[in-house]
Parts: structure tokens; C-alpha cells; sequence
DNA sequence: TTGATTTGGTACGATTTCGCACTATTTAAT
DNA sequence: ATTAAATAGTGCGAAATCGTACCAAATCAA
């Protein structure tokens, strides 16, 4: 292996992990205090995809552990963001439903967060982040697999 | 601000996050128990760029606040892998140098971790990544300067 | 059916991240 | 020169992340 192709490696990684992080951090100071990207996400995902699902099914589409999202899911269950059903295909699990309180943390947000958006559009057009995204994915769904 | 620009840039965001989560956990699985990314990230800087920068100097280098960089290098500091010496040119500050020890985590790590490189190498060829940085680069930088 | 194994979820503890407040030193202003 | 403001670094506390261990329910095996 030599040194160059590691070091592109390195720089690509590099990048990518600067930019959550500056991202993540823009996206927070827009958030009411004390809700963070994760409770953010969940939200969004819960509309964009279907709610009802369960906290394992969350904690697999983000990739983070289990017990992640159980903190995860609590902070949303304080905020009344969410509630949990028990799910009827399965005694051990719980299904994760929105709330009307839920959905408007969601409206808000993204009306904060939209002049933001805007901003970096006028500055990196949209179609290069278009272009960029489906290599993102096949990475990503390679670093997924050899998880193993 | 259409839903359509707005869900571009939210999978863009969202694939960046995965990206880093799966390569954080991925490097820190092959390297000593209580060596986490920011330790090694931080050796590997001072190597490449060079040692003797202040900690402040790397906190932003790395986009951390700098309780967060004095933290990571407490952790360095307890392994040898860095001492500190006062800074000749401010009284308040300190100058980072690597350790032999040190230079040796880094090529440690750089061994145990080269096989995984390699095996991605064979999924997602250097070019497809060489292509994408100049762009990440670009948003990165957009981001830092967005922050104010 | 019964017992063993797997699976969904959580409690707990260790570590990371980071904001706030504080000290010490430097720089700027008058 | 003296004082005010800015800067480098750290201690502390709160929250996020995640591994381990555990319970309860489901699945599998014999």
C-alpha cells in the first residue's frame, strides 16, 4: 500500500468527518436548546419514511447502536415528540409513532434551518451536491458491508 | 425554498454523517483499547504537517473547541505519545511535540489499519475518491467560513 | 412440550464532546 | 506606564455515545 493512495484515503476521510461535524453544530445552534441532530433526524425520517417503526429498525437506518437510539428516543418521549405503542407482531418490541407536538418541531425547524440551506445553495449549487451523493452512497454502503 | 433542494442537501448531510460514524468505529476497532480517532488523527497531523504547534494551532486544524483538543491531548500525554513545552514566543502557551513513542503508535496503527484501505481500495478505486475531495474541500471550507 | 438460543429493549457505567467560567499572559489604548 | 480588552489554556459539569450485562419474549431443536 503505498503512502499516496493512503493519504487520499486520509484526506477524503478527513473531509467527510470535518464536514459532519460542522454541519452537525450548524444545524444545533438553529435547534430550541437542548435537542440535538439525532432528535432532529428521527423526526424527519419518521415523516419522510413511515412512522410507526420500531427503535431497532431506527437505530439500523442511522447506524448507530441500539442504545443510542433508546437515548435518542427518550429525549423525544420528554419532548412529547413521539409516542411508543407496544408493536403487535412482536411482545418484546415497541413501535414509535409522531405526535402533532412532534410534527410541528419539525415545521419549525425547517423553517429555521431554510435560510441556511439557501445560503449554501447560492454558494455550492445544488446540483453538485446531486452529483456527489450517489458516490457518497455506494461508500457508505460499502463501509455498511464490511462492518460485517 | 422548495422540498425538493431542501431533501438534496438533507441526504447529502446524511450520507456525510454515516460516512464518518462507520469510518470512525472502523479505524478504532484496529487500534489499542482506549485509542480513539481524535488520538490518532492528532499524531498523524503532527507528522505530516509537523510537531511544535500549539494546541489552539490544532483545534482548529481540526474544528474542535479547544477544551475538546486539550482533552485529546491529555490522552496523548498519558500514553507518551506527546510532550508539552512552553511556547518561547507567548507565555501562555505550549508547543506539541511527538515522542518516539509516539512515531511508533502511528506506524502501528498505519500497518494494522493498511489491509482495510486496501480491501475498500478494491471496491472504490483512488481515482472515484481523488475526484470527490476537491469538492468536499470546497464545502468544507464554505462551512467553516459560514460559521462566523 | 420443553429447554436452549436468539432477539428487542433498557439500565448502568465509562468515555467523549463541549459550553462556561476562571487564571495567566499578551496586546491595545490612552 | 497604566489600564482595559483580547487570547491560550484548563477545571468543571452536563449531555451524547456506546459497550456490557441483563430481562422478557420469540424462535428453534429435539
Amino acid at each position: 500500500m503505498d503512502s499516496e493512495t493512503r493519504n487520499a484515503f486520509f484526506r477524503f476521510f478527513n473531509e467527510i468527518g470535518i464536514i459532519a461535524q460542522l454541519s452537525r453544530t450548524a444545524l444545533e445552534t438553529r435547534l430550541p436548546k437542548g435537542l440535538t441532530l439525532p432528535h432532529f433526524s428521527v423526526v424527519n425520517h419518521l415523516i419522510r419514511v413511515k412512522d410507526g417503526q420500531t427503535p431497532l429498525a431506527l437505530a439500523k437506518a442511522f447506524q448507530v447502536p441500539k442504545t443510542t437510539m433508546t437515548h435518542t428516543l427518550s429525549g423525544l418521549l420528554e419532548h412529547h415528540f413521539v409516542e411508543m405503542r407496544p408493536n403487535p407482531k412482536d411482545g418484546r418490541s415497541k413501535t414509535v409513532w409522531l405526535t402533532q407536538t412532534g410534527r410541528q418541531f419539525r415545521e419549525d425547524a425547517i423553517r429555521s434551518i431554510d435560510p441556511d440551506i439557501d445560503a449554501l445553495c447560492r454558494n455550492i449549487p445544488k446540483e453538485k451536491i446531486e452529483e456527489l451523493v450517489p458516490a457518497l452512497t455506494e461508500i457508505r454502503t460499502y463501509l455498511d458491508i464490511a462492518r460485517d
